[in-house]
DNA sequence: CGACTTTGACCAGCGC
DNA sequence: GCGCTGGTCAAAGTCG
């Protein structure tokens, strides 16, 4: 895990790309055209700049104005009109719990409370080729996520379950913490594929969020994690956020419960499209965890022509109406702009996204011993961003990044 | 001792 | 109906 610290220190930046398949993406060019309908995220969104180098490896490269112009439009279009499902305030809508009575631990804005002496971390959002790619200062936090593609989830219309897949390419024995704690309750062997699969589900009760953990057959240090159902809850590194700031006596409260022990992070992360087939994982990328959209290794191809009825895991679903809930408050707008988060931001959006990007302090000797007893499965690392895994501890005063992935929402 | 993992058994869906 | 496969259950084991 020492050897995070100095990966991060070697790339202060980091990316994050948003990778769409091609057959989107052309679809989403060719609706440039058409002006975006003006939004927040949108707005946001708008601000970004655009790169069009063909690797998207490359940080923010040479680009030509024409193109750029395109690509903004072009994503000004994903963020405002792509999007067919809920909203933030649809979401909580539909969570009752957001009603935030008298007595609800997350009652009220507190929730959305963010403390201004929390450091928030702006990434910079660009296009380049069929990705956004996002790039976050990184210098004063160390994480072993790199590279973040969202793509859309498989086509699931008919059973309206949300579920996406994530290639996390693994360092050493790390794993992108997502944020929640869960609890291994199966492990299959896959047929064609020499690694088992591991189920897990959230520890939490109220949730029935589950994900599969499996080391990818072609790429050993890749991980593809399978997310599926949605966390009705908060993070535990959103109540870690609010211990930061919590009046003394909470704070007291706070450090006398149990804290959720989070796994060290690792590598890149690739989502790739289900339908569209995932995007290579840029190779130049520091060991990373890679995100890979679900389906990825769906077998019928059928891509989806129609956005907003195919992509069940939306830029605009992780961009615009979740970005400042993404990034700790922070606006996908500005290039590079470091932003402090509204006091009202951050919180929900957490319960629904796993957290990619995380700086929570390494114990590598534990994780590592702690990992696999059998099968020599990989995935146990990474599986167990959950307290057996790791005895991490949390400062509540280190800065920290929650890059989330929503999936698709009812 | 509680929380979590392991692992074989069980179940359901699907194709033949 | 049968077998295969993936997903889940639950008892036993492990760990802190």
């Amino acid at each position: 895990m020492e050897e995070m610290g100095e990966e991060s220190s070697r790339y202060p930046w980091q990316d994050y790309d948003l990778g769409f398949g091609e057959e989107l993406m052309r679809e989403l060019l060719d609706q440039t055209t058409t002006a975006p309908t003006p939004s927040p995220a949108a707005m946001a969104a708008g601000a970004a700049s655009a790169d069009n180098s063909s690797s998207s490896d490359k940080g923010i490269g040479d680009e030509e104005e024409g193109a750029a112009g395109r690509r903004e439009s072009m994503e000004n279009r994903l963020m405002s009109t792509v999007y067919s499902g809920p909203t933030l305030s649809d979401i909580e809508s539909a969570l009752s719990f957001t009603g935030a009575g008298a007595g609800d631990p997350l009652d009220g804005r507190s929730k959305y409370h963010y403390s201004p002496s929390s450091p928030v971390y702006v990434p910079r959002i660009y296009a380049n080729n069929n990705h956004i790619q996002f790039s976050v200062d990184a210098s004063s936090i160390w994480t072993s996520v790199w590279k973040f593609r969202v793509f859309s989830p498989e086509k699931v219309l008919g059973k309206m379950e949300n579920k996406y897949t994530m290639k996390i390419k693994s360092c050493g024995n790390g794993l992108a913490d997502d944020g929640y704690k869960w609890r291994k309750y199966g492990q299959k062997a896959i047929k064609n594929s020499p690694n088992p699969r591991s189920y897990y589900r959230c520890t939490n009760p109220r949730c029935n969020a589950k994900k599969q953990v499996e080391r990818a057959v072609d790429e050993p240090d890749t991980l593809v994690v399978t997310y599926e159902g949605l966390h009705l809850h908060y993070t535990y590194s959103h109540f870690l956020q609010q211990q930061t700031n919590p009046p003394p006596a909470a704070a007291a409260a706070a450090s006398s419960s149990k804290k959720p022990k989070l796994h060290p992070t690792a590598g890149a992360i690739t989502v790739t499209d289900s339908h569209h087939g995932s995007t290579p994982v840029p190779t130049t990328s520091p060991p990373s965890a890679a995100v890979v959209p679900a389906g990825a290794g769906d077998s019928s191809g059928d891509s989806g022509g129609n956005v907003t009825a195919d992509a069940g895991f939306l830029l605009e679903h992780a961009v615009p109406n979740c970005s400042p809930y993404l990034f700790d408050g922070g606006l996908l707008s500005d290039a590079g702009e470091e932003r402090r988060m509204p006091s009202d931001a951050g919180g929900l959006l957490e319960d629904m996204v796993p957290l990619m990007v995380r700086r929570p302090s390494c114990n590598s000797a534990a994780t590592t011993a702690s990992s696999s007893t059998t099968l020599g499965s990989p995935p146990a690392p990474m599986s167990s961003p959950s307290p057996s895994t790791s005895s991490v501890s949390w400062t509540p005063a280190s800065p920290y990044i929650d890059m989330a992935v929503l999936s698709n929402i009812f």
